[in-house]
DNA sequence: AGCCAAATGAAAACGATTTTCAATTAGTAA
DNA sequence: TTACTAATTGAAAATCGTTTTCATTTGGCT
C-alpha cells in the first residue's frame, strides 16, 4: 500500500510532474481503496483530510495518473452510453488503430467459456460484453515505425 | 429487420405505450444499424427522415426501449468513469452491473489465441485490449426481477 | 533566498441529459 | 365518425459532470 504510493510518486517525478500535497491526497485516496472510485467519490475522500482542495484538482490529477497508466479507468473515454437493437445472435467487436482511428470489425470472440465462468463465480446475469483491441494498423506501423 | 421493428412495436403496445411516428423513427434508426449508436447518433439518423423531432423525444424513447429490454445499453447508467489504482498484479477486466453500477474485477481473460488470430489476419500490431461484461448483479436481479 | 514553469482554486463555460409545462395526438369509447 | 382523456411531444430551463480560463500560489531548481 505505502509501497504503491511511493512508486506512484517516483513515477510522477520521473515524468516531470511536481509532488504537491493535493496530488498526494488524491493518490492516497485511490490507493487506499480497493473499490473503483468515481471522481466525485475520490473528491469526497480527499476532502476529509484536505477540505480546501478543489474538485478541478482532483480531475486534473486523475488525468495525469491515468495518462501515465498508474490508475486504471473503467469505460474508455469518449461518449458514455450507446445502444444496439437486441438481436437473437450476431454481434461483433472492434480492432482500433490508435494512430489513424481505423476500425476493423471481427466476430467469433469466443468468450463463452469465460462468460460461464463469470456467471458461476459472481452470480451476475450477463447481458453482453464490450471487447476492443487497440493497436497500430499496418500502414501506421510503417509510417511511424516504433 | 422489419421483423425486429414489428416485434418491438408489439412489445411497446403490450406494455401500454403508444406508437407514435417519432417512436417508429427511433426504432427504425436503431434497428437499421448494426453498430452501437449514441443518443446523439440516433438523433442525427432520425432527423434525416423526421427533421422536426426533438432530442428530448429520442432520449425518452431510448429510456422506454431500454427499460423493456428491447435495446441493449453499453456502459452502465449513472456516472461514467471510475478509477482504481493499478497494482503490480496488473491486467484485469470488469464485470459491470448496468443497474447499480457495481464493478467486479476479474483476471485470466485468456484472449491470446484470439489476439494471434487477429494479428495474422489484419497485420495490426496489437498493444492492448478492453474487455467489459455487462449485466445485472445478484442483488439487482432480485429487486427488479426479469 | 530567489526564480520560473507548473499547479492550484474559483468562476465561467461546456456538453450531455433531465425536468417542467403548455400544446398536441394516439387510442379508445360513445 | 366524433369526442374524450391520458400519454406524448417539443421548447426552454434546469441540472449534472467535466473542462477551460485566468489570476494567484508553490515545488523544485539555482
Amino acid at each position: 500500500m505505502i509501497y504503491t504510493e511511493k512508486r506512484t510518486e517516483q513515477e510522477l517525478r520521473k515524468n516531470g510532474f511536481k509532488i504537491t500535497p493535493q496530488r498526494r491526497a488524491v493518490i492516497d485516496a485511490i490507493a487506499g481503496s480497493h473499490e473503483h472510485l468515481t471522481p466525485a467519490a475520490i473528491y469526497n475522500r480527499v476532502r476529509r483530510e484536505h477540505p480546501s482542495i478543489g474538485l478541478v484538482t482532483v480531475y486534473r490529477t486523475i488525468e495525469v495518473l491515468a495518462g501515465l497508466g498508474l490508475i486504471c479507468e473503467t469505460h474508455a473515454g469518449g461518449s458514455c452510453r450507446s445502444y444496439l437493437m437486441r438481436r437473437p445472435s450476431e454481434h461483433h467487436h472492434h480492432l482500433i488503430c490508435s494512430d489513424c482511428g481505423k476500425v476493423v470489425d471481427f466476430t467469433n470472440c469466443d468468450l463463452d467459456d469465460l462468460e460461464s465462468r463469470l456467471v458461476k463465480e459472481t452470480r451476475f446475469k450477463i447481458n453482453g460484453h464490450l471487447l476492443e483491441f487497440l493497436g497500430q494498423c499496418l500502414e501506421c506501423s510503417k509510417i511511424k515505425g516504433r
